[in-house]
DNA sequence: CGACCCGTTGCCCAAAATGCACCGCCGGCA
DNA sequence: TGCCGGCGGTGCATTTTGGGCAACGGGTCG
């Protein structure tokens, strides 16, 4: 929207660091950017960014301003999304943010199940670290969060909360895999693969070592569970996941085949994946109906 | 603001009911205003204006454009307050909408007391029915309401209550003022003066009257509480109040003095005077700390 | 000290917004 | 029925706004 134009200016402005590099990307010439925003800060009162040599970089009340925009961005958005509803249209954006684990089987079969009935809504979907995620609530890049075990829940609403047991995850053929339900203390005596410090699960199982008074010294140690996934195939070793991100047989047809156990719940507490939006929001109507569709999806997941 | 000047000539339309009278209004011509709700209509994706023959009227889709206006317009507010606040200037701007009861002596006091902590904070003070009140928090010409008996509650956010008892007012020499408390059917012998049904006092006392089968037949009906007030010194006729906008000793010092006795509970139930806000709203910085104060004061209060 | 990048400003011109005159339309009224 | 007045909308000349360009002063870094 035109009438926006300015803060899109500041934004870009903050994000650069420098005018001069904000205004190329803008494809406008420095001066022009600069005039704006003195303009701005004129209309507005107050200076919004501190001038510093080598470029310039948002005050408190820049930081305010910056919110504050993002804030009507997303209403307006949401408003235009209400109006397209009611002349029937049915239109509609839905950004969601999520956990790896959300990817291979949940998200995918969900998103199908709502654009069979709103052909008109699209989706963009970014993988991001539980930290991440809720700073992308904070700016308004993402309307939902799915996401294992969130960090500071700070501006996060939980819309809904799904348990999930931590799943250690390897070959049909590996010693451990006889057992029902695994002891942590087994799979520190073998070969494991754990995800880097950022995600949930590694959190987790970091805790539970460290009760037992032990540091957990992985393999390998990675930010694909996709890798961790395949490479427990290779080595023997054990892997780690929660059920909403496997889908494999109970009974292996294969001694490669993955199978994936429970972790005893004495060892290793079971932890939550949250569905959530930014705390006070209105979502769009698209945004909110899906999410709706995700929690009742939750809720009926098995354990 | 620059960028909200094309919301601000659609508010102006959609109250003026015609482009021309609201083309005047703005000091503008008539042609310019066209185009720019045009473009704006254009950008927007829809039509948010009914032509009709004689003027325009804002469709649904407008009613949301101008509900949006008005929450980012008092949304920038806030934070500009808020930008004054950290620069230590302690300025503000506090509107309140209030019923009558609470003019002589509560808001006075508060607003007082408020102001010699805060003496760069200025406020406005409008007296509304119960559901002019409403409607003022709604379209967010008033950021507190202070009222008896709120209507409907509709994004009406509720920060404190205090029950308040209805009052009969009369002269110290009036047969009924020997009494402690008033029998609502005693009243119904006398000649009484009520406001009209707009009031929170009627409409408590309708209740009660109806469940007595009786209807009420004042000998005067009136919007004012202060005419009410004096009227009942010159005809010896019942007057009613509700205590926060009383200050009668309880003992008179003259016959013609005024006096208020409590009507008895079992038959005219207490009402509360509500102090609310508008719904999700986050107040400026002086509208939240005025509320504080007045919840505490009326918090505080005898009863 | 020079090279470089930064924010900022004066000058000039293009683009956007405005004012003015005018059109077609519709309801009210003689 | 035809005229009048008010309405929203449009073409055109004009004014205002905003942007591009070049240059300045100030700061850092090699």
């Amino acid at each position: 929207m035109r009438h926006l134009y300015t803060f899109t200016l500041i934004a870009a402005v903050a994000e650069a660091g420098s005018m001069r590099r904000a205004a190329e990307d803008a494809n406008i010439t420095a001066s022009a950017l600069n005039r704006r925003i003195r303009r701005f800060e004129a209309e507005f009162g107050c200076e919004i960014f501190e001038r510093l040599p080598g470029g310039v970089r948002l005050n408190p009340a820049g930081e305010m301003i910056l919110h504050h925009f993002r804030t009507i961005r997303s209403d307006l958005q949401r408003v235009q999304g209400q109006v397209a509803d009611l002349s029937g249209e049915r239109r509609g954006h839905v950004r969601v943010a999520c956990s790896q684990a959300l990817l291979p089987y949940f998200l995918p079969q969900q998103i199908a199940r709502y654009r069979a009935d709103h052909p008109g809504v699209s989706f963009a979907v970014n993988v991001r670290d539980r930290a991440q995620a809720e700073a992308e609530l904070q700016s308004f890049s993402s309307d939902l969060v799915l996401v294992f075990e969130p960090v500071s829940l700070v501006d996060f609403e939980i819309l809904h909360a799904a348990p999930q047991r931590v799943m250690a995850v390897m070959r049909a053929d590996h010693p451990l895999a006889a057992q029902p339900e695994i002891r942590l203390r087994d799979v520190l005596a073998q070969t494991y693969v754990l995800p880097t410090a950022r995600y949930g699960v590694r959190h987790i199982l970091d805790r539970a070592a460290r009760r037992l008074q032990h540091s957990l010294a992985p393999a390998v140690e990675t930010e694909s569970f996709e890798l961790i996934r395949h490479y427990v195939v290779h080595e023997r070793a054990i892997g780690f996941q929660i059920p909403i991100g496997l889908r494999v047989p109970a009974v292996p047809d294969a001694p490669d085949a993955l199978v994936a156990r429970p972790l005893a719940e004495r060892d290793v507490p079971r932890g939550a994946v949250f569905l959530g939006q930014m705390r006070g929001r209105t979502l769009p109507v698209a945004s909110a109906r899906f999410a709706l569709q995700i929690a009742a999806a939750l809720a009926g997941l098995p354990d």
